[in-house]
DNA sequence: GCCAACGTTGGC
DNA sequence: GCCAACGTTGGC
């Protein structure tokens, strides 16, 4: 799950201890928060647009999908005027910190990785803020973690 | 700041 | 349904 680091870091859910994943705003990266995650489910915390980027810990889902506010405020950046109560279309899911890494896993290291070679967000023209990734390439990534 | 690689919008 | 124009993402 990406966040840019003036936006929300690891930093700020450490401190906060659990956070909403407000403002995504792409049906595939929809679809895979509100369809494929479960409570209790681990996730990697990677921040973009970073110097430099990569993942910088982990943090796990808690509570089922629900409609994201945002979407519903005429003022937020994320509003949508296409959405209604009666039908959201944006759904978010709650992040609760987990650890920060030990060793900051930057986009080089992971592409280095031959454990993550195939990992989705390394695939060239990935660009979705929310993406799947498989139980051999998390462990990998924890381990460089730390 | 550049730009590739998308995704979205809207006229037709 | 097509597709040009436009907007966004995010590495570099």
């Amino acid at each position: 799950m990406k966040s840019e680091v003036s936006d929300y870091s690891i930093d700020d859910l450490a401190r906060d201890k659990t956070a909403s994943w407000t403002g995504v705003r792409n049906y595939q990266a929809r679809n895979f928060m509100r369809d494929d995650m479960k409570p209790g489910d681990l996730a990697l915390f990677y921040h973009s647009n970073a110097e430099p980027s990569g993942v910088a810990g982990l943090m796990e889902i808690i509570g089922d999908a629900k409609p994201d506010e945002t979407q519903f405020e005429k003022k937020s950046i994320y509003y949508d005027p296409a959405a209604s109560r009666e039908k959201p279309r944006w759904f978010l899911r709650s992040v609760r910190f987990k650890s920060k890494f030990k060793n900051f896993v930057d986009l080089a290291k992971l592409r280095e990785s031959a454990e993550c070679q195939k990992m989705v967000i390394l695939q060239k023209g990935s660009r979705l803020s929310i993406t799947p990734l498989t139980e051999k390439e998390f462990q990998a990534v924890v381990a460089m973690g730390g």
